[in-house]
DNA sequence: TATACTGTTATATTATTATATAACAGTATA
DNA sequence: TATACTGTTATATAATAATATAACAGTATA
């Protein structure tokens, strides 16, 4: 789930940070209460420098999605309710997608421009 | 169809540019053969310094989407062949999810893990 | 030919992003 | 208490992205 930054990419890679993590919290996948791996491990998984990693943290922590504890470590905060049925739709629209052999990247563009033009 | 960059997103606004045009040619919006804005009227529509615009379209030609003539102008070069079903597929989707009022950033953030995920 | 469009190239400056590295401070435990 | 984990703060450096601005060069047309 949590993954090397793609460094190619052109995103900036505490933007990738704060994504991933941001949507493994709406998937369910890191729950409530939980603790994330510690900064020096999270260095070591996304392989970006330490300050990279805190830069993504702080960004979270401001939009309330985790909170820290000096000494202890950082927590999700809160479950931003999702949908099970948004997941479905999406679940479903992606294997259709893949099964048709199209590329991530221009499904995305493709999805980016159908949402804010129609 | 081509419009401002948000210059709070985080991404690249060369890039935003990249993304914009390329999708537009996908979905078929920008045609074969046909001659974009001058670079001095994108960087209007665009509202971004003329080396940003150069920079996102020097890229599109490298990539081979567009091409150049000396006081003349950029050419769309081809249309990357996007079968009408993807878009079809795509266009179903967004509506549902649009009817789902869930909001845009979390729906590309889902649609982003659940592809690299399943 | 003169003008007004095109694309192209260049320089200098600023802000942002990412790195390397170090040190400081709170917590838990042997 | 000593140790080894946590988070936190700081400084310096480099690469990238974006800006402002200017000048040069090709094309079309009145």
């Amino acid at each position: 789930m949590l993954r090397k930054v793609d460094k190619h990419s052109g995103i900036p890679a505490y933007l990738q940070i704060v994504n991933m993590i941001k949507s493994e919290i709406l998937l369910g996948n890191l729950q409530k209460g939980s603790q994330l791996p510690s900064i020096r491990d999270l260095q070591v998984i996304f392989d970006v420098n330490i300050n990279t990693v805190i830069k993504a943290l702080e960004k979270l922590k401001t939009e309330g999605y985790i909170e820290s504890e000096q000494g202890i470590g950082y927590f999700i905060k809160k479950d931003i309710d999702v949908e099970e049925s948004v997941i479905k739709i999406i679940r479903e629209c992606v294997t259709k997608l893949k099964n048709s052999r199209i590329d991530y990247h221009t499904s995305m563009l493709i999805f980016e421009e159908v949402w804010k033009n129609e």
